[in-house]
DNA sequence: CTGAAAGCGCTAACAC
DNA sequence: GTGTTAGCGCTTTCAG
């Protein structure tokens, strides 16, 4: 029995069915679909009709492996949802799809298993870039993991980005694109410290994690450089969501009264934060000057309207996507900036 | 020259190693991973540790290519920063992992021309399913379009799955998952009804846009039900946008005054109207009653927070890969509900 | 239970 | 310019 041709046994037509239909030779297709060779004007318009006629697409599959790059990035985070992450997905979206790649989605939701589990996936694909976003914890095993993760996909030609989160060492096969988050901070800090403010609760430590670590970090440098020392009762510790905010706020105004302007850790904290405020019928900026981080679209919208730090999430994206494409061992840090807004004004005299 | 081994040639290592190091062939290797067939547990788990010591992973396209499934599923947006999408996403995600599979990711920005792109692509991919959110336009081109995607992708051996958006009927190779938008706004549009308003915009009308048309439907038939007539200069046309919720509303505040209750297209919209509303000293619920649709979760942060109509996001997202992955030609359709909060009272009485 | 043989659909040297 | 010849790494008959 003769080679069967899939176009007339109703399976998708290969490149072969497409050859014969042009009367051509197998590779000369091939030559045309990739078109970085030459090929006889009528050639080649005999072929592309033969496609346009079996409606032909190639099999990204056979093309990857035979030896063509699979043109494809992978992105993990937590979870899609979160206003911050989902600007960043898009960014590297974006830019996946200008350099012509398809562009993986994974979600670990914090679990590490399925972290393990998405990079060996990763590994199966083959894809060319694994963007891994948000901050990252500083324990040893956590870092034990990342180095592993990135050698691993270095050896299976992948190139694994950090994205907003720090480097983990120049020995490791990985490209970092981080924002200032020390700088914001310092600068958010500077701004409620020379409106007067003395008392700034810091709420939504998570202890151990980057994010916080370099958060706090330029919020104590302000202090420093303000000469204001700070109580350490006044870093909370806290989740970085809403209802986290909301709660550790009740707690605070009912607990003391010394506080003048609460820092939250990110936007979502400060949105609970807000809330609290309003039911416990402190204003804001008038009684309480408030403070966020991150600058998702959600901080416009409250009522008032959020000061926060602006974080470049889409670039943020784009970034990680040119350097993981590109394989370098570079290490990309993007600024942040204050966004003056209506939720902080000089502290009210005490009586 | 022998076969050289990609293991000691520095490259990743393929079966062929693995089965050399263990001591068996190819296809005992290639069962052991697939599981699917009986293999000697001595023989196993030499295997399995050669494997282990060769830190091997499976290619995934050399195993799509031999036969065995793609195990992917994409997932077609407009715009994923969206928390209606975001969410919709993380359903699809959630299920796509559950079932083992990898999800793709790709947008469209309403573009046609990439929104083929992306079909193409998809289609050189293999993808199991291909699920392509949000509402539809009524032209008859983009219909077209529609149906040639879903016998293309079939041909392909890939499944269309719509989300949010009705059938292009039966004849079409494509499965839909849907929300009931009707029903969701004849609900809606009884509770503002029942509280005594007989003057409601519904702003935010989307000409020729699916979600809009059975939206629109359920706020006309409600009033119906209720004998009320609709001055047809209440649908006021606009994009789901904040900014045009908040340009409308200006308006329409500056040009009349009999309106006691706006209906907006989305929550988004709703946003804007609470602003323009809050900027124009017009009280909320007492001056005006404001509704949404979507039930986002910003919903419940703004400030009064907003009575909405919930939609399933998440479920819908994971329906949508569970009928996609069966390739059954099954319609879905499910139930929204009011959630009533702090944007709706009876109308003022007028002097 | 395991191995040998034959492809999956495509690209990549080489010849001509 | 175009065809020939080899695989890419894996799964599948089909023998044994």
């Amino acid at each position: 029995m003769p080679k069967k041709s899939n176009a007339e046994n109703g399976k998708r037509p290969t490149i072969r069915d497409v050859a014969a239909r042009a009367g051509v030779s197998v590779p000369t297709v091939s030559r045309v679909l990739a078109g970085n060779y030459p090929v006889a004007p009528a050639t080649r318009s005999k072929v592309l009709r033969a496609m346009r006629e079996l409606d032909y697409v190639v099999n990204a599959h056979a093309r990857a492996l035979a030896g063509a790059t699979t043109k494809t990035v992978a992105f993990v985070v937590d979870d899609v949802t979160g206003p911050f992450y989902a600007y960043i997905a898009r960014g590297v979206e974006q830019q996946a799809a200008s350099e012509g790649r398809l562009c993986l989605l994974c979600t670990t939701h914090g679990d590490p298993e399925r972290e393990l589990a998405v990079v060996e996936l990763m590994r199966e694909q083959h894809a060319e870039a694994v963007i891994v976003v948000g901050g990252s914890w500083d324990d040893g095993k956590y870092h034990e993991r990342m180095r592993y993760f990135a050698s691993a996909l270095d050896r299976s030609g992948s190139r694994l980005v950090l994205c907003g989160r720090p480097s983990l060492g120049d020995d490791v096969p990985a490209s970092v694109v981080h924002y200032d988050n020390e700088g914001g901070a310092y600068a958010m800090t500077s701004h409620l410290l020379s409106a007067g403010h003395r008392t700034i609760a810091y709420m939504g430590v998570g202890v151990g994690f980057s994010t916080t670590d370099e958060r706090v970090r330029g919020f104590r440098r302000a202090h420093e450089d303000y000469g204001v020392a700070i109580d350490e009762s006044l870093f909370i510790p806290g989740e970085f969501l809403k209802s986290s905010g909301y709660d550790l706020t009740r707690e605070l105004v009912g607990g003391r009264d010394d506080v003048t302007a609460i820092f939250a850790a990110t936007d979502m904290v400060a949105a609970g934060v807000l809330k609290a405020l309003r039911e416990a019928g402190i204003s804001v900026p008038e009684d309480m000057s408030v403070v966020g981080f991150d600058d998702i679209p959600l901080a416009s919208d409250l009522t008032p309207a959020l000061t926060t730090v602006h974080v470049p999430h889409e670039e943020l994206g784009r970034e990680a996507v040119r350097l993981g494409l590109r394989r370098e061992a570079e290490q990309v840090v993007l600024g942040t900036h204050i966004v003056v807004r209506e939720t902080v004004a000089p502290p009210r005299r005490r009586a």
